[in-house]
DNA sequence: ACGGCCGATGAAAATGTTTGCAAAACTATT
DNA sequence: AATAGTTTTGCAAACATTTTCATCGGCCGT
């Protein structure tokens, strides 16, 4: 149909239509601004013509790219998945595209994307977490990119945050296993060196604890990545412990999720035996036999909205460092589900606070 | 730092170094072609000016734009988690940008998210499937942009396809069941109207069981969503049934891991009531408890091939209608584990042909 | 009927880069 | 020392678009 190396651009399309390149810019761009019977002679000839706008032409002018950055630690597993989705969708729904890139929990290569991202000349971008290599926060400021912080939400934030408080949520799972009793809590943690919303769930889980007078021994203090087969190996360790804990807090959802098959792999009933909350309430959790008990962080709602407050900063032309565009935060809220009860040495004094058919609790 | 709209370009950097923009444009694209003092001088300039070159003005010079597209049907749920990971590592570590959208399932958004990243003037696309619109592939033609189908393989496919035959994935999973002796066996499988792994899948299975002389009622038809609560749902229906079915063959391990927590609600074990057997081999199957059974579509290694390839096409000025660059066949591999075994009539007559632990098995 | 105004359109400058061509600066060879 | 050959560099055109400015009609009010 298109005749080789005859690649078709505005003039073409124009001179199809019997107008100027200006005019054909201007229906893609302003439509109001030029007749009726010529848009339509205008329309008709980039139907006809197959036209496909160039968008890198008109980034280069200065104008939007009609691009925005994501850039996460990983798309895996299901942490950053539902984010993804639905950031993507709301990008999308807001005519934009998206550029995505993971960094593996590594902020030097965050900042090598970044970088990347700019080159692209992205009209925005988002980042998981506030932490951020210095680097890169003088990276934003001297390109004047508006740039946003998901995920975590700190109103002291360096960028406007849109998230939930972190360290609330592991302060939230850490008072209900508290309320309920437990005293032998182990913690089940993804390293935290780069990541600031572990290390923030950690330390709030540490002082709950500390203020209700439990102490944590250091065989209690477990680590592994966001990974199902290290986590159950990781949890399995901690249930072969001479006096094991009566329950375990775990960082996220997915490392509860191997806490649970770890404990079934030991035949040990949950909640009857151990006690296993998560964080994050991500797609499954509320549908796992047993169910999952878990801190809620609104994983999609946080993406779009992400989304539409980076869009709302780039079209209105605000900048990071502008006051008033603070971020947003998202509540937190605790699941209790059906992997957490009183402890076992105090259920056999007191009554079980919640009953279920054990048959279905011990899966 | 930087003033006000001093936007620095080639220019600035040039007049900096003490060069032409041309030399400072040589340095990063053909370093070779300029004297070592020379391009020190303009590293040098570019570090200092805090330069970041323009991809959009560089793109609409003709040159690549170093950006790709991935357009998936969903990213969450693990499905193409993984896939997109992958992929996008490798398009990263060979220099590209990626592009991603999903669609929903929907081949008309498809198209239009296509005609998107045409727009940005990516250098290639990847999308999921060999079923794409008539449109969709007649632009792709007319654009003459390299393009590669993912996920699912077929020699005859009007686009190099990397992936594994669904339709042999399927055929695993049934002889497997068959072998086994089963013959009461379901299927549940999500709606495949604009979803052709699923389709060949299910065929595949059917007429395996077939060709073993058994026939799947149409009670035994179930189908659902990609969601672990509507496949849930459908499984239990599938258990409710007056004569349920031995083994439940599920269109993948998201809807398979939804079947084991059916069967475990309802207090059956598995695989001694009811064996269930995935596709796909999703992060966790493995380590699941009950480990699934599934046969294995190595999605990570897929990703990665299926970038080096497209854009093995992409620097080799190869375009989709040339031949010669055909796709690439990954093999699908039965992955026995722990939720298949003889139907329960059979093990009563004959010995179980594997054994394990009754507790571990039955959670 | 005429001046002023307004809306629609075109001409041309500007955007930031790459590259073909030519000039210039070396190096080696006689 | 002159020449031929090679490497390095600069000039300017080209890429596809947007936007400012100017122009050209047509319309309205007086």
């Amino acid at each position: 149909m298109n005749r080789r190396d005859e690649t078709i651009n505005i003039h073409k399309v124009a001179s199809a239509a019997g107008v100027s390149p200006a005019t054909v810019s201007r229906v893609m761009n302003h439509p109001q601004m030029v007749g009726a019977e010529t848009r339509r002679k205008v329309t008709d000839a980039i139907r006809e013509t197959g036209y496909i706008r160039n968008r890198a032409a008109q980034a280069m002018h200065g104008r939007r790219s009609a691009t925005i950055g994501l850039i996460v630690p990983t798309v895996d597993y299901a942490i950053f998945a539902s984010l993804v989705q639905s950031f993507g969708d709301k990008a999308d729904e807001l005519g934009f595209t998206l550029l995505l890139a993971s960094h593996g929990y590594d902020l030097g290569r965050e900042y090598q994307i970044l970088r990347k991202f700019l080159e692209h000349r992205v009209d925005g971008v988002a980042l998981i977490g506030l932490d951020h290599t210095e680097d890169s926060f003088a990276l934003l400021a001297s390109q004047r990119t508006p740039a946003i912080a998901v995920w975590n939400h700190d109103p002291a934030s360096r960028l406007p945050s849109v998230g939930a408080r972190n360290a609330e949520a592991g302060a939230v799972a850490a008072r209900h296993l508290v309320a309920l009793g437990h005293r032998r809590v182990a913690l089940l943690f993804p390293p935290d060196t780069e990541n600031d919303r572990a290390r923030l769930r950690r330390s709030a889980v540490l002082s709950v604890l500390d203020a209700a007078g439990i102490e944590v021994p250091p065989e209690y203090h477990a680590t592994s990545y966001y990974d199902i087969a290290p986590a159950k190996a990781a949890a399995t360790r901690l249930l072969d412990l001479d006096r094991p804990p009566t329950a375990i807090l775990c960082g996220n959802d997915v490392i509860a999720r191997a806490a649970i098959y770890a404990a079934a792999a030991r035949g040990l009933s949950i909640p009857g035996d151990i006690s296993i909350v998560g964080i994050g309430d991500f797609q499954g959790s509320a549908d796992m036999v047993p169910a999952l008990t878990t801190v809620r962080i609104p994983a999609t709602r946080i993406g779009a909205e992400a989304a539409t407050r980076l869009i709302d900063m780039i079209v209105s032309d605000h900048h990071p460092e502008d006051t008033g565009v603070g971020g947003c935060e998202f509540p937190v809220e605790l699941v209790p589900r059906d992997t957490t009860d009183v402890p076992k040495e105090a259920s056999e004094r007191k009554e079980p606070t919640q009953g279920r058919p054990s048959t279905v609790d011990s899966v």
